[in-house]
DNA sequence: GCGTTAATATGAGTATACTCATTTTTTGGG
DNA sequence: CCCAAAAAATGAGTATACTCATATTAACGC
């Protein structure tokens, strides 16, 4: 019964024809497997929700093996968080790449980073409230608040840091160090939480959370007043 | 069924006072139960840790069937869930009876506070990071971000909230309102996962944040400085 | 007591994430 | 070409949280 699935259909036309490239046949199905679960889950998150898709449906869809995707993914939960992964590594290259965005004031640049990352994984808002707080595992490696024990090696981590150190030497904010860090992922992971909840027109109501908390602690830190 | 002491049934005559006590058989049965259910899957839970655990030897323990069980919680996670709620409350009735504390400034209150609580849970440590994050959920009650969509019925939320109120009036704190309250949770929310991953000798690294964390958010508000 | 109804208990059954021993495919050396 | 070892795929099997139709028990009016 098996072998009706994959059966390579290009027979080797004789060695000489394929001249081990550098991607290697093994190398090249294994990424083509990959993209194909990677898609199948998407759509079908997207189609019927994290909880309600099984993992039989992503290997038939990606018409692979129920055992084949655990190959590729620990957990069901590792595949919905790699959306997650790749959307922040997105959002962290175009940051890079926007002159503006960089030059700009730290509360304007944290505002746009934000509101970025947020359009970018709008599509999966269905099943991220089911997944992202995997984050926050203990052990888990996204955990943006377990700085002192991990030892900052993480992209994540490493990107927030940087920001921080450039408005620390601009003077925009006091020498926080690994506290402004910790504060930092903490204020965005409750921005994250409150727009999961945020059933409001464009998710209009958490911009303007955002917006406000960001005036406000910008004014707090730089005139210590607190009337905004 | 008890005694067979003929006990003529009068319509109504709510001045019988004939039924001895008021629990009744059935609902006294129930209170047992529960206490059976929750002293098994508290001993089970420590002694192997949450996810080892299975709902067939909680059941087992407490002697009942595997399907009872879930006619008193309607899953796993809210039987451990159940511990957090209950100490929770604990902490708040022992605020409102210890004066000293509730007398203390804004910063020393909430640290005892928090200090507290973390003492209480102390004992479910192991089993509390696979549950408490679903507290965060988009639906769960327990959840202290999304205040703007439930409305604030929820007993922490107004504990929170009553303490704020109280250090508004006393001018301890500018008048935050909702936004106050939604921070105090949020950091309350980053303790907690502090020191969840808080691997130091008596998690003194969480006082220690807990007390830099209270004393810089004080000496910010109260005279817009950082130096601290 | 007896009958009726509603609450509660039951445990076999179901769904599904994940494992693992086995099979198939690829690679690379002779 | 062929063979052996490594890599990858496979799908039947396992574990377990949870469901549900049925059985048991309590409550209460007569």
């Amino acid at each position: 019964m098996a072998t009706s699935t994959k059966r390579p259909a290009r027979k080797q036309s004789t060695s000489s024809r394929s001249t081990k490239k550098a991607p290697g046949k093994r190398a090249k199905s294994k990424e083509q497997t990959k993209a194909r679960i990677l898609n199948a889950a998407l759509e079908l998150f997207g189609k019927k929700g994290f909880y309600k898709t099984t993992t039989k449906e992503i290997s038939q869809k990606a018409r692979i093996a129920e055992g084949t995707l655990f190959n590729y993914f620990k957990t069901k939960e590792d595949l919905a968080l790699y959306f997650f992964e790749t959307e922040l590594q997105t959002c962290i290259d175009w940051y890079y790449k926007d002159d503006y965005v960089q030059a700009a004031p730290l509360p304007e640049k944290l505002f746009a980073l934000v509101q970025h990352y947020l359009d970018r994984i709008e599509p999966y808002q269905e099943f991220i409230g089911a997944v992202y707080l995997r984050a926050l595992q203990p052990r888990s490696k996204l955990n943006p608040l377990s700085l002192e024990v991990q030892e900052l090696r993480i992209r994540e981590l490493k990107f927030i840091r940087d920001i921080l150190d450039e408005a620390e030497e601009k003077e925009e904010v006091p020498p926080f160090g690994e506290f402004g860090v910790y504060a930092l992922g903490l204020g965005f992971m409750g921005i994250l939480t409150y727009w999961l909840n945020d059933r409001s027109e464009g998710k209009e109501n958490t911009l303007a959370l955002l917006d406000r908390a960001l005036t406000l602690a910008n004014s707090v830190l730089r005139q210590g007043g607190w009337e905004w």
